[in-house]
Parts: structure tokens; sequence; C-alpha cells
DNA sequence: TTGTTATAGTGAGCGCGTTCATATTGTAGG
DNA sequence: CCTACAATATGAACGCGCTCACTATAACAA
């Protein structure tokens, strides 16, 4: 049953498809690879055979949305942003295509990206997460940090920037201002760090 | 069949007992309602009659180690620390105690104190959130910060103490070392931000 | 046309957390 | 002592994500 590629990519396309549809409606929790699979019009180990795990199914679909938020950031920057506004720039593009998937991405991103050690690693989630800090790195060294900010500020940045997302799948302000707010804010706070502003004696433990 | 007010106490210890043991040996994931039970010589339908969840029962644990540390923390907290030093004080003490727990600690922390929004609720896991949260702002305002510190602030505070909590779970330097300066810097960043340093305008959007 | 074969498709089945109809049993009233 | 009752215990059963032994078929060689 050597079925052409592009029947494996319609497949493919069509599970992501449906599966959007059914997540949005029903929550990514409630909906069963069972029903993604019968919507789809195919046995439930054949949807398997097209993604390892339901995780990593709604995972595609973030990283995909992440990656075209990139490239909008790569398109819309300007050179005379400072590093604040270009971190700012950054994640409000990745969160405007994430924009659809909203009503379901909570659990999805809570157990993919979060900094909690996982047995069951998520490769999507562990990539998304990589290219993402690789990202914040480079924009970082565009703006003349000599040395690149070191591990425990990456921690700390992934620690907030995971807040945002989670304040962001709740914030039914209506221009989401109080998750622009928080971003703001937290950008400011990270920037300041790594810039070796001082901010006092280490503590004796 | 009306059992003592002691046995169901003995039983309730019995299961908590049990199942740490077993938490500790196999991981939070790889152990079974089943096992926990049957360990505890008791049906699995009886062990959900004590605890609603797997989820519940481990938090269970969780809370009575942070309880324990925050009155080790006001047992211990003199009069001449500064804020920060304060609030170092309180999240180690909160760590020292839940170190018997820690082989087992990622998944349930991860799930029951995620700033995500879940419809699920851990009731455990909100509780000790708001419960963590109150002391901090306690110790914030014995600083002589009129103002409480806003939604944004304790938002951030939050996303930073789940980083802290993910290090340490996986933290293998020999005093843990590498998660004392994840606290220590993490902390103050946020005296920073709360003492209102200013730290640029905001940005367009 | 007719095998042959690699590849994709299938769904019964597994182990999990959890539920619930039923059985069991400690206690109190006659 | 017996009976009735309510609190507690029980484990078969459910629905879930996921697996795997098996079936079906598209594509190629003869």
């Amino acid at each position: 049953m050597r079925i052409s590629e592009q029947a494996k990519q319609e497949n493919r396309a069509r599970i992501l498809e449906k599966a959007a549809e059914i997540f949005a409606d029903k929550g990514f929790d409630a909906t069963t690879t069972r029903d993604i699979a019968s919507t789809s019009g195919l046995a439930v180990g054949t949807l398997f055979n097209y993604f390892p795990s339901k995780e990593t199914l709604a995972m595609t679909m973030v990283t995909e949305a992440l990656g075209q938020g990139e490239e909008d950031f790569l398109r819309r920057r300007s050179e005379k942003e400072d590093l604040a506004e270009e971190l700012f720039l950054f994640i409000a593009s990745g969160l405007r295509r994430l924009r659809p998937l909203r009503p379901f991405l909570g659990p999805v991103l809570e157990r993919s990206l979060s900094p909690f050690p996982r047995k069951n690693i998520c490769p999507q989630g562990e990539a998304t997460r990589l290219k993402h800090l690789s990202a914040v790195q480079r924009i970082i060294s565009r703006h003349g940090f000599r040395d690149a900010p070191d591990f425990v500020a990456m921690t700390m940045y992934w620690s907030l920037y995971l807040g945002m997302l989670a304040f962001w799948t709740n914030d039914e302000s209506p221009n989401q201002e109080a998750t622009q707010a928080l971003i703001d804010y937290s950008i400011r706070m990270f920037v300041q760090v790594i810039s070796g502003v001082d901010t006092g004696a280490a503590h004796a433990v």
C-alpha cells in the first residue's frame, strides 16, 4: 500500500485541520483521539502513524504558528528599535500567530513547554523552547551585548515567557492590554538583569 | 460500617506514607493508584474515598511540607533582615521541607501549580498558591511598602517562583548552589520591580 | 495479466485514573 | 440477641491515550 506522497500530505493536513476544529470546539482534554481519527476518516491506529501522540499533534500547530510569528518579526523589525522594543515585538508576533489556537492552548503549552523535567519528552516542545531562546539570544547580541546572557538569566527569561503565555491564554481584557502590560513589565525586568544593573549583594545561606 | 475516627485517620496516614514511598521509588507517573491502594491494604475505590485524585494525594504532601516550611521561617526570621534576605529565607525554608519529596515532585508541581488555567482545578494547588502569595505580600508589607504589589508584579513573582521550583527539582549541583543563585537573582529582580525602580518607557503596540 | 512486496490502514486490546452499583460491617434501638 | 441503618469498602466497568498483530492495497517485475 504505497500511497503517493501527496496522499500522505493530504492525510496529514486533514488531521491537523480537523483536530484544530475539534480542539477549538471542545478543548484539548475533552477531545479524544478516536474523535479526531474518525472525523478525519481514518482509524485511530492510522492517526498515530502520522503523529506519535495527541500532544505532539497539538504542538505541531504551535510550532508552525510560532515559526510564522518569527518570520513576521524578521520582516517587520527595523534598525531603530532598542532591545526591549525588539523583544516585545518578537513576543507579540508569536502571540498574534497563536491567536486562532488560543481557546485550547492552555493544557498544551503547560505540558510541552514546562521547565519541569519530563521523562516523556515531547521533542516538539523542547525544540520550540530552544528555537525561541536562540532567537532571543540573537536579538540580544544584535544590540551589542558582548557576552551572551548566562544560563541563569535565560532560565529566568523562560519562566517569565511561560508566565506571559499562561496569562495570555486567559486574558479577557479588550485588546489583551493586561497581557501587554505583563510583557512590557517582564521584558524591562529582564533587560535590566542582562544589562548587569547592580541589584544588591548576594545573600548568605 | 461506622469505623472510628481514629481508624479513618490511620488509613489516611497509611495511604500518605505508602504513596510517598512508592512515588519516591518509581516516580509519580509510573506509580499506579492500584499499587498505592493494595500496598495500603485497601481497594482502589477506598483510596478514592480518602483522596479525590492521585494528584490531590500528592499535593497533600506538598501542602503539608510547605506549611511546615512557613512555620520554620516564622520561627527563624529576625528583625534585621532586609526584604530580599527575608524572601530568600522564606523560599529556602519551603524547599528544605520539600526535600524528601524532590524525587517525584516534578510532574506534581507542574500540573498543580501551573499558572495556566485549568478546567479540573486541583483545589490543593490553588490554595497552596494563594497561601504562598499571601505570605509574600505580608513579608513585603512588613518592610514598609505602603501599597501592596499589584497584580502584574505578583503574576511575575509566581512565574519566577515556579521557575525556581522547576530548576530545583533537577539541580544536581552539590548543595543546590545553582538553585540558590537562581533564587537570589530572581528575588533581586523582583524586589527591584516592586521598589518602583524606573525601567524605561512603555512601548507602543 | 499476474504475482510479489513494501507500505499504510485497521481495530481489538492494554493499562491507566476514576466511578458507581453493590456488598460489608460497626453501631444503636427494640 | 436481633434487626435496621448509615458509613465505609469493594472491584467490575468505563473511557481515555496509545500499541501491535494483522489486513489491505498501490506499485512494480514478470
